[in-house]
RNA sequence: GCGCCGGUCGUAUAGUGGCAAUUACACGAGACUGUAAAUCUUGCGGCUUCGGCCUUCGGGGGUUCGAGUCCCUCCCGGCGCA
């Protein structure tokens, strides 16, 4: 019995995409899906049933800021994720390995999970020669070090404490523990990253299978390589394959365990991310969902899925709509703009979202004028809707095989 | 009527001889991709070939190389005494 299972219901033909379902202990996810990020166990502004009216089937919460606060142990005592955040469909947690990048290399200098390669300054590993700059994670041989934002107290995270903290946290899918390399590091540094994000592969898997007694859970391996074909092939490659062996009780027999599902992680620049993803979707197994960590922008949901990705997770919908940018189909929009204060109309005419089916842009520009915290859950509400909903067409137009025209249909009309 | 205090970029302020002028808010525009983010950047007198140029601190006049700042006068507001 295993914690996940996941079944293709319908392929792309020629491409790599595919529609499935893939069933956790907390319920069934319809792929390709938007995970909605709740790094706090809580998606920023909005409550559960606002984020499953908004159309959300899974949310994803952080290792990293959840033992800091407050503390795994607190959630295991709280009844894990789920109970303690009033969310009763299927949870993920990230590992933590993407905050050695934002709060490493990338920390305080403009470096983001996704650069322009029009800005090709960031892309030269010289300009970065910064070992001494300040940064709140740092790498070592056998884990990281993490300077605490909230006290300054320090941390060290390695692939075993990382495993350990998402056991008991308690979500359905929890990942490896990777390192997230920023494109302005060297290919000698890619390298002795990737030599580490592997060894961390196998040894969280190894704590994995140690504390995955009941079965519940279900480990994503994850795939690095910065922009290098041969390492995001090599990478792809060493994470499918990688195996565990497992005691079947006292008879001293074993079995072989991998991964459950796939992460492919990184900084991308624009530019190479669909062939990155391509590179890597060639070679993971077609049975097991894949997960492109931290994209992304419809556009790049497209490119995805066409790309044989299964599950997205992405905080742009939340952290727009808190700041006040507000996804269309003819673009985004900043509801602050003075051409929105006596906009009568709702954001969309034609969405089913609670803010536009209540709310009008003059409103919601009111809102975001004097402050009020209903403006930031209304514009998310309006924004994982819009993305977790555009997830959906594309799932459907998968099904209707009529992927390619609604693409071109949608894009043609979405300016970026 | 007399005395005192005060009038600075939308608002509130800083500024006591070198100033296109402080700070905050408001306003305008932008950024954000496994969330140190309800955050951050930037503009906010006009023009600019980005070197500058012109016009500004209640009105008018004066002193000075130079005035938001000093002097005279007028206008307006607040307080006190008649």
């Amino acid at each position: 019995m295993n914690s996940i299972t996941f079944k293709i219901e319908k392929k792309l033909k020629g491409k790599l995409g595919r529609a499935g379902i893939l069933k956790t202990p907390h319920g069934e996810i319809e792929t390709p899906a938007f995970v909605v990020v709740g790094t706090k166990a809580t998606v920023k502004s909005v409550n559960p049933e606002q984020v499953r009216d908004a159309g959300a089937q899974v949310v994803l919460a952080n290792t990293y800021h959840l033992y800091l606060q407050p503390g795994d142990e607190t959630v295991k005592k709280m009844g894990g994720l789920n109970k303690m955040m009033n969310w009763h469909g299927p949870t993920m947690t990230d590992s933590g390995g993407f905050q050695i990048f934002s709060l490493g290399v990338a920390y305080k200098k403009g470096i983001s999970k996704v650069i322009q390669i029009t800005n090709p300054s960031l892309l030269i590993p010289e300009r970065f020669d910064d070992t001494d700059a300040p940064r709140l994670a740092k790498v070592g041989q056998d884990g990281v070090s993490f300077t605490s934002h909230l006290d300054g107290s320090i941390h060290y995270i390695t692939p075993e404490k990382s495993i350990q903290i998402q056991h008991n946290l308690g979500a359905d899918m929890i990942f490896a523990f990777d390192e997230c390399t920023s494109p302005s590091e060297d290919l000698k540094y890619q390298n002795e990253a990737l030599e580490r994000t592997h060894n961390w592969a196998e040894r969280s898997l190894r704590e994995h299978n140690k504390l995955n007694t009941e079965n519940k859970v279900a480990l994503f391996g994850i795939v690095q390589g910065g922009r290098e074909e041969k390492l995001r092939k090599k990478s792809a490659k060493f994470i499918s394959e990688l195996r565990v062996l497992r005691s079947l009780g006292e008879a001293g027999e074993a079995e072989e365990i991998g991964f459950d599902g796939f992460g492919i992680g990184g900084s991308f620049a624009k530019e190479d991310m669909s062939t990155a993803v391509k590179w890597v979707n060639d070679i993971l197994p077609e049975d097991k969902p894949r997960h492109l960590l931290g994209i992304g922008e419809p556009e790049d949901l497209f490119m995805g899925i066409e790309n044989g990705v299964d599950l997205f997770d992405c905080v742009l919908p939340t952290r727009l709509g808190r700041n006040g940018t507000i996804y269309t189909k003819y673009g985004k929009i900043h509801i602050t703009n003075t051409t929105y204060r006596e906009d009568l109309k709702p954001i969309e005419e034609d969405c089913e979202c609670y803010t536009c089916k209540n709310y009008s842009r003059a409103y919601l520009a009111h809102l975001f004028h004097g402050k009020e915290m209903l403006g930031g859950t209304l514009a998310s509400i309006h924004n994982i809707h819009f993305i977790v909903g555009l997830v959906k067409k594309i799932r459907q137009s998968i099904f209707d095989d009529n992927f390619e025209e609604y693409k071109k249909e949608f894009l043609t009309k979405y300016v970026k």
